[in-house]
DNA sequence: GAGGATTTGTGCTTTTTTGCACAAATGTGT
DNA sequence: ACACATTTGTGCAAAAAAGCACAAATCCTC
């Protein structure tokens, strides 16, 4: 044991993880529980990198802000790397997650197996619809499915200290969702996923992703029609 | 009028416009169709930018890769900005879209408002249920819903080819996503939207962009986990 | 236990993206 | 007609991201 001594240090990695990086972690983390999922023991940067649609070398750099979880001329033990992914990125907890809009993304979103399945349980739907109000929806895919009552907007501070939320889904229409923005935030929410076509403007320290569909197809649309030359 | 006069000449921008400035104009394009509905002639760069979440420079710079459309001392007007904006990407002609896969997902995009408002148009539905093939579904928003047959999984290519749908979108589960794809570009697609939450590897020229729900919550995740310190 | 075959981790280079700052262009008021 | 207040367009610098290439570490075989 020659220079391994003092691990803890190297493990301490405080150095900041490039936002890029991060925005990759979750593939990797998907594509390493399917193997874990077909037994596989063992992965190479190659391999992985190709199953994920990123460069090896990539693969590689991302890893290392992780801490040095390979074995060279080896490759990566999938069930470990995949467990510190999880723990670098908190996924090893359980996430609250509320939905303010029950329309059909909302329903969809809340139906969703994917969120389950990686930590992610959405525990309060609210809508500003009466006639939606008070009833209820199924949440979560097959296995393990719950019926949620939709709760009114006006009670969102309420259902979010009861739930103790710490995620906001914004499935509203465009026009109300700066409001609800608004009230997620004063509600202790600092964690912000927005699908309403719309930019929400947040005091500092609350982090928003949008997923924006018309957006995506725009893109699409843009290089499609330049392809047509 | 002094020196507008070969402004035919200086339209001709042909040089490549970066994808970080692609990925943005849809964001200006809808606040710039908001600002033409309340009837807002002229808009200048820092206005603009504060409603889409960017610095004034930067979409000064983004703006100035289509064309020197701005007034020095005055702004953008808004009708003639949007316009140059909806031509270069391609909106001001129509874009057939078909979805595969009719699950909750599929059905919450179908009938989504936000794509037949923008020159999308979904003209096929397709699944490989056997309880959902036949069935009809609701498309578009308000004012513009269409009822659509749910097609056959094996139909595929012919209802691209009778639809002449140019982008399709993969709502499938991650199991079949790849497979889907496969057939999706046999069939000449070469646009793909994929909300599977699974890597799809196509052939060069073919473009993919992916909307993983489960990833960004992960990402959320992360950044509010370094929150807590 | 030495040599060869792998495969990681990373320093360095190149490319892309963002940010700054100001000259150029326009409108306004006198 | 001229000075002044705006606001765009852009050259240049800084930062972030991606790509290359190879030394270092490990395993395997003989």
């Amino acid at each position: 044991m020659p220079s391994k001594a003092s691990s803890s240090i190297k493990d301490g990695h405080t150095h900041k993880i490039s936002e890029a990086t991060v925005s990759r972690l979750p593939a990797y983390y998907r594509a390493l529980s399917q193997l874990a999922d077909a037994q596989q023991i063992r992965i190479s940067s190659e391999e992985l990198a190709a199953l994920t649609g990123v460069s090896s070398a990539m693969l590689r750099k991302d890893l290392s802000h992780l801490g040095s979880y390979g074995t060279r001329g080896v490759g990566y033990e999938v069930e470990f790397l995949r467990y510190q992914i999880s723990r670098e990125m908190g996924l090893n907890q359980d996430w609250s997650v509320v939905i303010v809009g029950v329309g059909n993304l909302g329903r969809a979103l809340a139906h969703y197996g994917g969120f389950g399945s990686r930590g992610f349980r959405v525990v309060a739907l609210v809508d500003a619809d009466q006639t939606l109000i008070g009833t209820k929806v199924k949440c979560g895919a097959e296995g393990k499915t719950v019926e949620l009552l939709v709760h009114a907007l006006s009670d969102l501070e309420d259902v979010i200290k009861e739930t103790n939320a710490r995620l906001g889904v914004v499935a509203t229409p465009a026009e109300s969702a700066q409001v609800v923005s608004d009230r997620l935030v004063k509600a202790g929410i600092r964690s912000i996923l927005n699908f309403a076509p719309v930019h929400l403007s947040v005091p500092e320290g609350v982090d928003v992703r949008k997923v924006d569909l018309a957006s995506e197809l725009q893109i699409l649309a843009f290089h499609e029609q330049r392809k047509a030359i």
